[in-house]
DNA sequence: TTGCGGGCATGGTATAGGCCAGTCTGTGAC
DNA sequence: GTCACAGACTGGCCTATACCATGCCCGCAA
């Protein structure tokens, strides 16, 4: 490991940067693996070769090349799947919390393969922040549903939904590994009128880092959504968890 | 450097995890600087101690102990200014990117102090990826300005805009270092009644990188906004690049 | 065919250094 | 007083290496 960083900048000067020369090596690596994915080389959710062997190739140590992976991963192009390897993300999924169309229908119309599966659904009792933010008296009962979703076999959302179950008795009953609005609306005719969006990115730490089956300190983007009906009674509480590079949100305001 | 991780385990037990004491010693690093955090101990925008400091201080080296400053970077809670040190984050600023409130009022009214400096303010012609997005024809005029927003001093986010000269002829000779739409309101009486928000979580990289003088991969997020009249005609492309710790978006939908 | 067990490859975590480039501060010349 | 410069200090980048925990596959046994 004698190779000097000019020598480095010289070997990858075809497609080097536009002036100063002087880019560290693992940008120019990091920019080398995305002209791989850019060109379709490497295409979604292949796999990369490992640390080890990148490091070798490209004649740097695994922390430099760990460096690249992690820029592209802060990009969102590269993502890692815990012990296993990285993988090129596919497209983000686009997303727009005003409307009610379910995760289901979003993913399938994008050409991909959702998943749904439920971790948890009890009932417990309304925690102080909770009734804080719904209205409801503390100590009520409350419904909790703890769901985990998939894109393509990824896990790339994990969220906590607290419904109130003065407007969905029993609703525990249900099977929860599809769309809880389309429930909602069918079996309670239940309407949201109300919805009150709260979103910023984020790493995603324990237990939801656990959960998703990263490392702690993968970006992350957290979204939280109070519903209430046209009476202005709370409905539902919803958080979620996303990977960061799982969704592009677009909104259409017109008025 | 002949501490073993048990020894590190035990000297943290007091405020350790609830299970499994097994937690990698950068994470618990991450615990009780956030807890300094979290107490006041260290106040925002407060520097800490160097990463040479630190690392001798919590007896390990400067690799764990930027893996640890990372972690609460991507979290959100400290951030960095370049090769000046570490630095505690303060509170998200509120965004509610479907009203018409300018920046300068958000961030006064929550407490911080806004400032806005005009990068460039020329005329170009409209390059094609532009002519797809707003349906002006490539090759004709459009108003380019670039800016650079802070709060308390700190870049917090750069942004290009592009405007329509046929909507606000001779734009460019007034002073952008104020809230372009009232602007636009007041001198031209334009109104925006369409707009179109994406977003999604992405690292920064050059040249906004540089703009906003954070290392190449800093976590942001990235906001556009194509607006249009009541006609539909096109009004302005609005392109954020924010550090990612300094928002958290708001929406309140009814309908 | 199914289940288990062991070994190998992987990323995850950590040490111990080193040089470089920008920031800031204090000192001295003017 | 002010300006320029030297040097100390900071994070940025990089090498070289080690051990650990887990996922995976393959082979063997039931």
């Amino acid at each position: 490991m004698s190779t000097s960083q000019g020598q480095r900048d010289a070997a990858s000067a075809s497609a080097d940067d536009t002036e100063n020369s002087r880019t560290p090596f693992y940008l120019q690596l990091r920019d080398r693996i995305a002209a791989q994915i850019a060109t379709g080389q490497l295409s979604a959710h292949s796999r990369l070769p490992s640390e080890r062997t990148l490091s070798e190739q490209y004649q740097t140590t695994r922390v430099t090349a760990r460096l690249a992976l992690g820029q592209l991963e802060a990009e969102g192009k590269l993502y890692r799947s815990n012990r296993r390897g990285w993988f090129v993300s596919p497209e983000r999924i686009i997303y727009d919390p005003s409307l009610d169309v379910s995760f289901t229908d979003y993913v399938t119309k994008q050409g991909g393969v959702p998943r749904t599966e439920t971790l948890q659904s009890t009932s417990l009792t309304v925690p102080a922040w909770l009734a804080q933010k719904s209205g409801l008296e503390e100590g009520s009962e409350i419904y909790h549903i703890q769901r985990r979703r998939y894109i393509d076999g990824r896990a790339i959302l994990t969220e906590n939904i607290y419904v109130n179950p003065a407007v969905c008795p029993g609703l525990l009953r249900f099977d929860f590994n599809q769309s809880l609005w389309k429930l909602m609306r069918h079996e309670y005719s239940v309407s949201l009128s109300d919805k009150h969006v709260t979103m910023y990115p984020t790493a995603l730490t324990e237990p939801q880092a656990g959960i998703l089956g990263v490392t702690p300190g993968t970006a992350g983007l957290y979204v939280n959504r109070i519903s209430r009906n046209s009476e202005g009674v709370f409905i539902e509480f919803d958080e979620e968890f996303w990977l960061h590079d799982a969704l592009c949100i677009s909104v259409h305001a017109k008025g």
